[in-house]
DNA sequence: AAAGCCGATGAAACCGGTTTCTGTAACCGG
DNA sequence: CCGGTTACAGAAACCGGTTTCATCGGCTTT
């Protein structure tokens, strides 16, 4: 059950396959007689071209790659729909990979996507868990590959790639100044391994909080974790068995907040009245139960979007320079924080609103 | 900036492409000295072969179609991340389409995997959907692709292929036997869409498991959604606000529950207590906050993983004939319900257990 | 009527690989 | 010294397309 070819077409039709080819790419070449006969054996035959060949020939390529750490993240699963949306209307076929945040991963995906010849990629890196070293082969990969790139959500400067991100400084610093408004002079953290820049530069903004406010930090709230809600959760306990416990907290991603909150509703303690709490991340469940959870969104569609407008770009226009593009946070919270925040200029009314993103 | 090809090693190392070939695929042909030099040009300009070149010359695939209705689901989430784990261990190169349950898209992404003569294909169809038409001509694209295929999920009978289902018709049966055995008379149910086989399986093992205890089925009590929360909020808000509300639901998907959940709370209704609930679907936040959630596990990991299995031996040998496959519901549920449930041999031990797959 | 042009088509080269077929030189046994 | 293997490598065909270039018949043009 052989696949019909462009010969077996041009066979039927008694043409050469050069006439079938233009049938097929510039109608207008071929005498309407001819294009007709040929059509109609296509039509009847079923026939539809090889787009391997067809991209081997114009040397080119209509695939994409994505490489993200976890598909069944719903923060990457949503920005995996969203990208995959786009190629399909943008006529481009999405090859995806996951690392599982394992940077072997990360290059095993990078050869693959480089042996297929993909046209493009999107990338959220985990190679910065390997160290130097390892982001150092794949900056070498990615520029081998010499195909646009754009990173997004995880920046390795040394990359010089476009990305989009999110500004994790601006989250962690605003996050920190509500809650210090709403009299909290003890703030924990919860923290991502600081390996990762994107936990540093939440921490970063928690930590340029206090001191914008003239508050002195306590190194003792301050627990790294590696953004699974397994070690939130424990770090959580620890935390909230503290002598002195914070009277508010900081969680860094999604799962860092369910694993606070696990711990939480272990202690039988409840936010705001216990203990106030801002996450970053959406959690979807809770939008479709209808619960609070003053958090800070990071536009996951917008993000997604933004690096796939970027990629094309540069997919078109291959002279384009590199382009980096931070996705401002958007605050979600209670009546009460949000009135805070507002008060004192540290978010504006744009700047909040629940609307799913 | 031009890839390099086999020509160019070919040429530098002077010899024939026909010798690269031969290291690169069958290096016992190539005499050592030759061989290393090639080698040595090989790293030197970091030649990597084009797959795509490759594939067409060998008329082989190596690339496999996944298509599923919402990638950001969990349960799909799940099943792709699984699918593209294994599709990386067997040298496989998996692309992926959403089809956010629309059948054009079904089509559209069907006509997309057959021009790039993918090698086969794990596909959940939302083609039911859109009626015999729209199932015929995606039986039809399948048929013309004459690669292995494997469905996922959800079934449609006439294509007569492989595929891997849920046991939905044993989980309602079984999840409306205990809630019956439990002691309720009144057992409500919110559906999906029962234009989709699962929908209508899952609503037959409810109406059998009460002819099965003799029940009368109360019609007022069965509400057809559409596997979104935001309906079965709805929905839900009216069976709670019935004159005699049920004393227990059953739901039938990840969503359907969460919309429950919904008007529950605003109800300010608490479950167990005040009515008795079993979703079909993990829901995975629940799980990461350590919440109890009865609730009928629908083992994504093992469905995404005996579907691989199955495309894969239809790769190896075309001639394996198409299997079916139904995945044994799981139960996992709170002491009471499951303590019922044992006794009256609706489950045995060896089916609940709340391993999280 | 010769020159020039145009529309329609086929032949052939090409994309980057693999494989078959062929040729050559070295090696073997008799 | 000869016929037969064998090891190695190049030429050429092929995979399924696209595109360049050449050919040819018919139609203007002068």
């Amino acid at each position: 059950m052989k696949k019909t070819t462009i010969n077996d077409i041009a066979e039927e039709a008694g043409v050469s396959k050069a006439t079938v080819s233009r049938v097929l790419n510039h109608e207008e070449l071929v005498d309407e007689e001819t294009r007709n006969r040929v059509l109609d054996i296509i039509r009847k035959r079923r026939y539809s071209p090889s787009l391997v060949a067809r991209n081997l020939s114009n040397r080119a390529s209509n695939t994409i790659g994505i490489i993200i750490p976890e598909i069944d993240n719903s923060f990457y699963g949503k920005i995996l729909r969203t990208i995959v949306n786009i190629t399909d209307a943008e006529g481009l076929i999405p090859i995806c990979f996951d690392t599982g945040n394992n940077p072997e991963k990360d290059m095993k995906s990078l050869r693959i996507l480089r042996d297929q010849r993909v046209g493009g990629l999107i990338y959220a890196p985990s190679v910065e868990h390997g160290g130097a070293d390892a982001a150092e082969r794949a900056k070498q990969l990615l520029d081998d590959m010499g195909v646009p790139a754009v990173l997004i959500d995880r920046n390795v400067p040394d990359f010089q790639r476009s990305g989009v991100f999110f500004d994790g400084f601006d989250a962690g610093y605003r996050a920190t100044k509500i809650l210090i408004a709403a009299g909290h002079t003890d703030v924990g953290i919860i923290t991502g391994s600081l390996k990762l820049g994107i936990a540093r530069e939440r921490l970063r903004g928690y930590l340029e909080a206090h001191e914008a406010c003239g508050l002195p930090v306590r190194r003792t709230l301050i627990f790294e974790g590696d953004f699974t809600s397994k070690t939130a959760y424990l770090l959580s306990r620890e935390m909230l068995s503290l002598p002195e416990r914070p009277g508010a907290v900081l969680t860094c991603n999604n799962d860092t907040g369910l694993g606070f909150l696990q711990a939480l509703a272990e202690r039988k303690l409840r936010t705001p009245r216990d203990i106030e709490h801002i996450g970053i991340d959406e959690i979807d469940v809770f939008d479709d139960l209808r619960m609070r959870y003053n958090h800070v969104a990071r536009g996951r569609v917008e993000m997604a979007q933004k690096a796939m407008k970027l990629l094309t770009a540069q997919i078109r226009n291959p002279d384009t320079r590199p382009e980096s593009v931070w996705i401002a946070p958007r605050f979600v919270l209670d009546a009460h924080l949000e009135r805070v925040a507002v008060r004192r200029g540290i978010i504006d009314k744009k700047q909040k609103g629940a609307s799913r993103l």
